[in-house]
Parts: structure tokens; C-alpha cells; sequence
DNA sequence: CTTTTATTTCAATGATTCTTGAATTAATGT
DNA sequence: ACATTAATTCAAGAATCATTGAAATAAAAG
């Protein structure tokens, strides 16, 4: 991953309504979740919600799957973590600064 | 930090100029860079690496101290830091998932 | 083969973001 | 005061993104 890479999928993060649907996939685990439903959890409109999901799976954080009629999503963690990678590792250089102020890796 | 507050600061990191600002910032270490540095070392005008430059400070990923003639930024690392743990402990839930693909926290 | 269910795609509109170059503000030195 | 250096702000235009509701596609069931 590298910066030309990592900055679209950031501005995918860069909405509400898709981090609340990452936020309900990880919630359904490994199974997914279908559009219809998606929808309703975040309070959007099919369309809307259709939308945003086109987003989230064109960038590859989350993955698609047709299942008869249904169309089924899930979270695809390999990307979500090659982005957080980028900003700590890459973007950052790995900084003993933002260790020191970010669980997350703190203990490496 | 929340999703309403993570949002428009992955929306800041959404651009390649502003990766390269970051970049150029965690380089220089905590001393910072003056703005004209920064466009230089960028390859950006004046007026250009000024715009990316308030989008990072206003949202706090930057922090601006005038030194005499020149405005000297620096990285927050915090802020940064805070948006990873967003990223990783709040939208994932810490996913076990995300773990095992993601070297950043992995040892924890 | 028609209907129903599930979802996407499309077109129009509005909102936000980015770029450029000119004008402006701020601090310093002559 | 005036000029110089450093950087920002502004205005205009282009480009991208988001929302809405209607129309289209896909799969399954009657």
C-alpha cells in the first residue's frame, strides 16, 4: 500500500453512513449481511445504502457475494488493516511519538 | 472519538498532497517545517500546500506555531493516533479477524 | 409467463472539494 | 514610512461526491 493507494480508501472511510455499515458488518461477523438489511441498520433508503456499499466493495473493504436473491456483504479485514498499516508504518514511519499515544501497536 | 468526529478527518487524509505534508512532517521530527519548506518539498504552490495545510490544522492532525516571519507546523500525533484506535478498536470492535492481518497490534 | 422480492442503476440536482493566480495580511529590516 | 519576505485568503471555475426517486435488472415463486 502506498500513499496514491491509501488516499481514495480514506476518502471511502470519509463518510458516516459507510462507517456505520463497516461498523454492522463487523457486528454480523464472518456470515455478512444482505443489502436489505444493511439498509434498514443504518436507516438508509436502498438506494442510498446501495451506494455507499458500491464504494466500500469497488475499494475492496468490503466483499460481495451473490446468495440467490439476496446480495450478501462482508468485511474485508486484509484491506482495513493494509490501510492501518500505511498510517503507522508507512505514513508515519512507524514513530516512537504516535506509539506512545496509540494503543493500538503499543505493545511491539 | 467517534464516527462523526473520525469521518471528516479520514476525509483529510483522503489526498495525496496532504499524505505527502504528513510524510514530509513525521520526517522532520519535531522541530517541524515552515510552511515554504513544505510546498517545496511537496512540489506545490504557495497558495496550494497553504490549503492542505489549514485542512490538517483545522482538523488537528497539524499544529501551527508562528516563529517570527514563518509558520513552523508540526504533526499531532494524538490526533492521529486516536483516529488508528478508532479505525482498529471501535469500527473493527478489535476483530480478531483484523488482527491476524493487520502487524500493527498484533502482539498484543 | 407473470408477479414478487431484492437490489442496482440512472438522471437530475445540490453540495463539497480542489486548483489557480491575484490580492491581502503579517512580520521584519532599511 | 517603505520595501521585502512569508504565508494566507479570496474568487472563479472545474471536478468530484451525495441524495432522491424512478426505472431497470436479477432471481425465484406461483
Amino acid at each position: 500500500m502506498n500513499a496514491a493507494e491509501a488516499a481514495p480508501l480514506f476518502g471511502v472511510l470519509a463518510n458516516e453512513d459507510r462507517l456505520s455499515v463497516i461498523r454492522a458488518l463487523v457486528e454480523a461477523g464472518p456470515d455478512g449481511m444482505c443489502a436489505g438489511d444493511i439498509a434498514q441498520k443504518i436507516s438508509a433508503s436502498p438506494s442510498r445504502a446501495s451506494f455507499h456499499l458500491a464504494a466500500l466493495t469497488e475499494c475492496g473493504i468490503a466483499i460481495r457475494q451473490r446468495q440467490s436473491r439476496k446480495l450478501n456483504y462482508r468485511v474485508n479485514f486484509a484491506m482495513i488493516g493494509a490501510l492501518i498499516e500505511f498510517l503507522f508504518e508507512d505514513c508515519c514511519k512507524g514513530s516512537a511519538a504516535l506509539r506512545a499515544c496509540c494503543a493500538v501497536g503499543s505493545a511491539r
